[in-house]
DNA sequence: ATTTTTCTGTTCGCATGGCGAACAAATCCG
DNA sequence: CGGATTTGTTCGCCATGCGAACAGAAAAAT
């Protein structure tokens, strides 16, 4: 930005109280909304009440709850990305063939977003859907994205990254998630064996454009109960590299 | 609000540039924004470059687009609707036992906003997510939803709602959709057939919470070349009906 | 290739919008 | 019931955000 003056803070501060709400804490108080966001009290209550005027926000006197209206402000970025509609049909076909649960999902800062899924059986108690987000450096499709970037680039990022573990199998140093990211580099596809949620396993390849970059990661999810992590390359990689190579050719 | 000093006019200004992008106009410059706004186009450009500052658009020197970013925006209002987590492993029962995709959704002024999704394979050609938006007036959940009202209010709706047809078959005379509105009140369920788009014939069942109230609509959707309307009913009715009454005793 | 039109970047003066402190009242909690 | 916490409100202040105006760049038309 060229010049200071070209930024508008109360945009800014009334963005970062949007961002202040989540699935942890969906109904908040003014007071809640000035600790998370370090905002005075009073510009807290001031960018709430206007949320509430222009139907972004329900209030009941005290707490305040986003309403589905600020789903609108999504939509123009997911409305925006034609990767989602391009692969979704892959993506059915894909789910059907094998049976099992796939996604897409690019890499947004330390996390991966899901831009489109074809779901058959739930395994993850979380449901997924297109923008949702997961950590990447404990993915399979985050590691895949990482794997594509100059290595000093995704060192800065998993640096940068919530490391907490999130299973008792997490790997959660970085020299170690460097590792699998070599390794998914090398093999061209990368496993995870319940390091996002326990039962949960998953096998992702990267998406390429018709230049040969990296745009995209596929994955697919299975049941910890119902595949061992090492026969997950043998029982999809076939698939899911066929799908990479078939989208190859129509993504830009 | 009671003083209007508590409202932030560029707060509320940022919020109707973010708006200003959708699947039509995915990519906008300085110009289109003020002219889809209505702003100064200093204001629009201060806007633009302080959603492109935080990282919420794109710039290519010209044209904005919106980034994943801004889904951050709206996953608060998502994750703090708790029926979309509760009515989800219900729609991936009836989908998987009828063999249908299913959807439940609310209503948002004159739309539908889809909460949540089962889907089989594909008959519309809009991929409908989460967060996804119809009219109301021409879709069967839109119909029962719009039935649970005072007849006043559902007509104030229907009568600032954009009636464009979206086929030959669209209703768009707004005495007319009373009147299907009269029947879905009557019947307990709507049935519309390719309004929306061609090809598509669906049914629809209001979710009761346990005070008796209308909380959302579920539906099933069905390509055209596989049923007709008048055996929707015959079909579908039932399984639909068994999962609002299992809902009933959940929902609240 | 040139001219015209449209768009963008930038500056700047101005008005007021938005800020936060302070106080009173309401609500919550022990 | 008293103390602590939160919210509503007012108000003075000043920095923010606005929009006009101008120059330059880019795009479109000739």
């Amino acid at each position: 930005m060229a010049n200071k003056s070209d930024f508008i803070g109360s945009l800014a501060k009334g963005l970062k109280v949007i961002e202040a709400f989540n699935a942890e804490h969906a109904r908040l108080s003014i007071a809640d909304v000035a600790e998370a966001t370090g905002f005075d009290r009073a510009t807290s209550r001031r960018c709430l009440l206007t949320l509430h005027e222009l139907g972004y926000a329900a209030y009941d006197g005290k707490f305040f709850t986003l309403t589905p209206r600020v789903l609108r402000l999504g939509m123009g970025a997911l409305a925006s990305l034609p990767l989602a509609q391009v692969v979704q049909p892959w993506l059915d076909q894909l789910s059907d063939r094998i049976g099992q649960s796939t996604s897409v999902s690019i890499l947004d800062g330390t996390e991966i977003v899901y831009l489109a899924r074809a779901a058959q059986r739930r395994v993850m108690s979380i449901g997924l859907m297109p923008g949702s987000r997961l950590p990447a450096h404990c993915t399979s499709m985050g590691r895949v994205l990482l794997a594509a970037l100059p290595e000093e680039e995704a060192r800065a990022l998993i640096d940068t990254s919530d490391l907490t573990p999130r299973t008792v199998q997490s790997v959660t140093e970085p020299e170690r998630i460097m590792e699998r990211l070599a390794a998914a580099r090398t093999d061209g596809y990368a496993v995870i064996d319940q390091e996002v949620e326990v039962g949960l396993r998953s096998i992702a390849v990267p998406l390429y454009n018709a230049h040969g970059h990296v745009v995209a990661a596929l994955n697919t999810g299975v049941a910890a109960v119902q595949s061992e992590a090492s026969d997950l390359a043998a029982l999809y990689l076939e698939p899911l590299k066929r799908v990479q190579d078939g989208l190859r050719r129509v993504l830009r």
